[in-house]
DNA sequence: CACGCGATTTACGTAAAAGTCAATCGAGCA
DNA sequence: TGCTCGATTGACTTTTACGTAAATCGCGTG
């Protein structure tokens, strides 16, 4: 397990620019240290930067990526709080279970979709 | 199958706006008819708002989900467009199956998560 | 017919998530 | 010391997906 990792590093490993990890950094999702003033990235940054791309490319912002980050770290002390975080954490789920649902509805159209272009390619005697 | 529904009556059942359906009207997304200038939006015009709001939830922009409504379309009649269009659909599948894949992790983390934080609870002796 | 009310059009505004550009910095090295 | 090259900072710009406001239209009702 490396110790730091450079910015262009990472824009490589992800494909996204130095400009969106500063934003990141900015948003409060990353917080690398300094070297001078570089930054440095450490294995938990990265992992960080793994969940946000998920995140992302499940459709969630910003501010929904960060609540779902939070959520992952350490439970909070308090009772109110942690019951507050348990509800939280089922909303989020429940969202989640509606993506799902809506994910294979339109993988099974797609199916749908493409048998149906087999089959014109098939009528017009194409070797497939 | 009610022959049309009103912008207002749409609005309504899927909670968006009126600003945002002709929004999706001037992108091409909708073709409501007209009675004088009023839209008259059929049973296939509805059908699509669905799948609109589907796309939305998987965080597709609205020229990807415009793609996605291109495929549901009748197959092409030429062999050339129709092996296009399956090489898009295969696409479009493949980053589902990514999203899939994403969700699944997600889901699995908050899984983790909210089981931390039932467990903090009963070493605080809480009564679940 | 006047009125109210929903619908439309036109145009400008805005928030989120970066992209882009210019100036600067600092570490290594020849 | 001068140079290069990657990294940083700050400011401004852009794109997407609508929001909002103002003026207008037209239809049903009293």
């Amino acid at each position: 397990m490396r110790e730091y990792y450079s910015i262009t590093e990472l824009t490589r490993e992800f494909d996204i620019s130095t400009r969106t990890l500063r934003f990141y950094e900015d948003e409060g999702l990353v917080q690398p240290v300094r070297r001078g003033r570089t930054r440095l990235f450490r294995p938990s940054d990265r992992h960080l930067i793994r969940q946000i791309m998920r995140g992302k490319r499940l459709g969630f912002s910003i501010n929904e990526i960060r609540e779902i980050i939070q959520m992952y770290r350490e439970p909070p002390g308090e009772v109110g709080q942690l019951k507050l975080m348990i509800k939280r954490i089922e909303e989020k789920r429940e969202d989640l279970r509606q993506k799902r649902r809506d994910l294979e509805e339109t993988l099974a159209e797609l199916d749908q979709a493409e048998e149906s272009c087999v089959e014109r390619l098939v009528e017009l005697g194409v070797n497939t």
